[in-house]
DNA sequence: TCAATTCCCATGATATCCCATAATATCCCA
DNA sequence: TGGGATATTATGGGATATCATGGGAATTGA
């Protein structure tokens, strides 16, 4: 199974340009699927995914009323999504738009969560990843039944 | 899969000539399809696309009883439709009337919404998204089928 | 003839291509 | 198992192509 998985931290060089993960790469690539970004509905990141999410956007807008408050939402996804083409050395330039966006300047970390990654400024993220750590020891996990229950095993960081 | 995606911001000459998204040109002229546009009829933009959407609405009409008031409906959105020609730079005139419904001035916002595109005042356009993310926060995303994972994805219809 | 279009060329900005390089990871063979 | 050789990766910079845009000249049409 292909899956986004782990956090990479990468440069954005004055260019704009900024690294795709070769993990995430060769996932795309696998597959022959170009690569989407759009801006995330409810958190200050860009999302990433490959053509069948936009497939299932687009379709879901031809079916439904095109007066419903839904399909103005479906419809700011796809006027915010994008899709990136890598130069030569496995790159994509993200645009002014992409950049406030996610409010980020010089660097951003990827963060792979399966069938899809988000892009972040990279402090922010962590940030993020504390208070969800935080929150779990506090409010108890999600019901969520993995098999195995050994505490923290030499797994947990990623990147 | 050829879609219309992202927004771009252009200015509208003197002349009154606007170029369209090269992005946008490039789906058109794989298929080799002229340009449509045609006043929305529920917002105050422009709606782009190319002919087989064309093709869908008379096709609605004439499944439709001829009397009934969504035909007529229907047949403002074809009477208003034009067929654009580009000139050698990839620019469309818009006419008075196009000018004057979406009340654009001297600069004009593409969105692109998957199978079409609208045109916008770009401040309007930027309120307009300002709400729909304001209320994905607090109504939620719509409900999207995820979770298929079958490989078959990619080349779906073609239009 | 006059006004509005269409064609053609110029230009600045920006994205894209191509090459270089340093760091790291992977391979290979003793 | 080690350690050198090789490939991969992330990153940067210069050259080139593309794009949006503007203006003048030729053409059309009334």
């Amino acid at each position: 199974m292909d899956l986004f998985l782990s956090t990479f931290e990468h440069r954005i060089d004055k260019k704009g340009r900024l690294s795709v993960p070769a993990p995430f790469r060769s996932v795309l690539e696998r597959r022959r699927d170009p690569l989407y970004l759009f801006k995330s509905l409810t958190e200050p990141c860009l999302e990433g995914c490959g053509p069948e999410r936009i497939g299932q956007i687009v379709d879901a807008i031809d079916s439904m009323d095109s007066l419903s408050a839904e399909v103005a939402t479906l419809q700011t996804m796809l006027s915010s999504a994008q899709e990136m083409k890598l130069d030569s050395e496995g790159r994509i330039m993200l645009n002014a738009d992409f950049m406030a966006f996610a409010e980020l300047n010089d660097a951003a970390l990827y963060a792979g969560i399966g069938r899809s990654f988000q892009i972040w400024l990279p402090d922010r993220y962590r940030g993020r990843e504390a208070e969800a750590r935080a929150r779990a020891k506090t409010d108890g996990l999600p019901s969520l039944r993995l098999g195995r229950t050994s505490p923290t095993s030499s797994d947990s960081g990623g990147s």
